[in-house]
This record gives C-alpha cells, sequence and structure tokens, in this order.
DNA sequence: GAACTAATGCAAATTATTTTGCGTTAAGGA
DNA sequence: TCCTTAACGCAAAATAATTTGCATTAGTTC
C-alpha cells in the first residue's frame, strides 16, 4: 500500500523549497524563476521539486497561499467597528508590504483560466470571504447592524487590493478611512444588511 | 541613418502576432503560451518576433495594453452621473468578459516588481486614472459637485477590477449600483471633492 | 532494530527554448 | 525607377528546461 510520509526529511525540503522560492520573488520577478533556481538556493535537487511539484507555477502558488494564510488571523475586539478596523489595518499591512504584494500578484498570475479554475481563482480570495463573513455573524449575532459579505469586499477588501497590485501605498490611515466610510455607509441604511 | 519603417509588412507582422497572442491567450493560460505557439499560428518566424519583442512576456504586454485601450472610450453625457454610469458599464464589460479578464491579469502579472517598475505598474492603471480625472474635471468646470479620483477609484474601479480578477461576474446592474452609492456618499459630503 | 518503500539525489537522455549567421524581401527616400 | 537597408525567414548552433533510470537515504510500521 501507499504509505504517506509527511514527516522529517519531506517537511524539511518543502521547507527549504517555500523559502528559497520565497527569497528568490522578493529579488526577482516571478517570470525570472526557474525550477533549478529555487534548487540551487534550497540545497535541493531539481528533479525532487519536479516529482512533487510539476512546474513552477504550482510551487510558487502552493508557497503564497500558504504565507499569505498565515498572516492577518482574525480579531476579535467585541464590536463590528473594532474588528474591521484592526482587520483592515493587519490586511493592508500584509498585501501592501513589498513580499506580501509578490505573493498576492502570485495567486492572480498563475490563477488557471479555464472552466474548472474559478474555483482556483476563488481559492485566493476566499478565505478572506471567510473572514468577513464570520465577523458579520459575530456583529449580527450581537444584534449589532451589519453590512453583507459583499459590500466589505467591494469598500473594504478591493480598494486595498488594488493599491496592492498597482504599488500604490496603504498605510493605516487608509484602512481607518475606508472602514469608517463602509460603517458610515451601513447606518445611512445604502447597504443590504443580509442575515446569515 | 537607422530610418524606422512602421509601414506595410511591419504593421502586418505585429497584427498578426497580436492576433495570434490574444487568440492563444483565449484559449489557454499565459503561462503555457511559447513565442513559438505564437509564431507558428501567425504565419511568422520565431526569430521575428524574438528579435522584435525580446520575449513571450512583453509581446503579451503590449498586445494586452493595445487591446484594453480600445476599449472603454470616455463618454460625454453632460452630467457626471451620467458618464459615470456609461462609463461604469463599459469598463466592467470590458474587463469581466473572458478575454477582458486574461488580458487585465496578463498585465498584472507581468508588471515588473523592481523599483523602477512602479512606474510600468502603473502603466496599467494610468489610463483609466487619466479618464477618470478627465470625467472629474469635467464635471467641476461644469460646476457639478465631484468625488476626488481616489474616490471613483477606490469605490466604483476597484470594485469591477476584483471582480475580473477574481471571476466574479459584473453585469451592468453592479456597476451602476456602485456608482449610485458613490454619487450618494459624494452628495452626503462624505468624500473629499479637490478641485484639479 | 529489521523490513519495506516513499522520497530523494545524481547523471544521462530528451525535449524545448533562444540565439546566431546569412541570404532574401520589401519599405521609404532620392 | 533605383538604391539603401530595416525587417524578415530559414537553418544550424547553443542554451536551457524537463524527463527518465537507477542507486541511495531515511520515515514508518511491525
Amino acid at each position: 500500500m501507499a504509505t504517506p510520509r509527511p514527516g522529517g526529511r519531506t517537511a524539511r525540503t518543502k521547507a527549504q523549497a517555500f523559502e528559497a522560492a520565497a527569497a528568490l520573488l522578493a529579488e526577482r520577478d516571478a517570470a525570472d524563476i526557474a525550477m533549478t533556481d529555487i534548487a540551487g538556493r534550497a540545497g535541493v535537487a531539481a528533479t525532487s521539486l519536479y516529482r512533487r511539484w510539476g512546474d513552477v507555477r504550482s510551487l510558487l502558488t502552493e508557497m503564497a497561499v500558504e504565507r499569505l494564510m498565515e498572516d492577518s488571523p482574525l480579531p476579535d475586539t467585541g464590536s463590528l467597528e473594532g474588528d474591521l478596523r484592526t482587520w483592515g489595518r493587519t490586511v493592508a499591512q500584509s498585501l501592501c508590504s513589498r513580499e506580501g504584494s509578490a505573493f498576492f500578484r502570485i495567486l492572480i498570475a498563475t490563477a488557471p483560466t479555464e472552466d474548472a479554475d474559478r474555483v482556483g481563482r476563488i481559492t485566493a480570495l476566499g478565505p478572506r470571504i471567510q473572514q468577513i463573513y464570520d465577523l458579520i455573524t459575530r456583529a449580527l449575532e450581537r444584534g449589532e447592524p451589519a453590512p453583507g459579505v459583499m459590500d466589505v469586499t467591494d469598500y473594504l477588501l478591493a480598494p486595498i487590493y488594488v493599491r496592492a497590485l498597482f504599488g500604490v501605498p496603504a498605510d493605516q490611515s487608509v484602512a481607518d478611512r475606508l472602514v469608517d466610510r463602509l460603517l458610515a455607509m451601513a447606518k445611512a441604511g445604502q447597504l443590504v444588511s443580509a442575515p446569515p
């Protein structure tokens, strides 16, 4: 039978490969990174990488997803405003750093275009959507009025994403302003407040 | 002296190459397109393409920029609301089509990460920013109150871009709703109205 | 700690990509 | 029309990327 071995050596190889990939991505463009380069810096045979990931794209994508998820955990401040503010700042800081921006762009660049891919593309957006959903659900459970998931996506996440993609700096004040306006719109009753 | 020859044959080669590139991009992922493939479909020698564009990335980028600019011309309806609505619909339709989405992702994927690049990355965003600027300037000259360029970017362009990138469909009603809320915010005085 | 085998490394073979040299075609100006 | 030469096509050479076969290492189970 085929018994998988996630232990010791395998995990070490993956860690080395991901670290090398991240380092290379920090110094040059994704399109200029070859499997050979990653193998060389990681101190690993290129054959191993080919056998495990098939091609550079897959390796880079997997690495980027893993790294991006490590950042921006879900806060719990007790109020929607506090949660959104904290989360917005974290996301902005994570994505607009040089590293975060590169990871994010990798996800978009490598997302397949085909039909089955829609799932793949949403994968990149998905986890954050889930976080938004959780924040809103908690607010509604507390009895607070809250905007819909798509509203938060449109008016908080999207502006941050666009800044990250195009290299426009986004500090805390930018995130704060976005949150302020989102909440103002929600209070003015302009956004749909759909309970889960 | 080196006299450039943009005429006949040169233009034809470029047109054939771009058409082939666009066709290939419609059926497979950008990373799976080789210079050889484009040359083959275009009925052109690969050497010519290498000599002119250097690599596949440059060719695809140049093509995508050209094609994206052909769409979404600047409207002039006489009112800011009308202009924004028309323009928003056009941009949404252009970017969220299968083809437009692929072109747009190419721009982001191939934009260099380095320092000098900031210019390069903004290139993709730039033309639309200019359009926004023009719309707003016209409105202010008519005496209409108008939001700032970054406001339109954040609340109209960014949501559309994010939908395009992640494959979320965006029809006219989505664009219309975004415009409505943007204008509502502007009227409520929440947005900075900075004259040029 | 011995047997089993997934995962790795290494070298050679294979395939794909990119460059180079040179003859040919055709645009642009006289 | 004729001349000049930019842009092209073709074939061969040079590089780079990927695959394959086999020996070796080291988790995992018993």
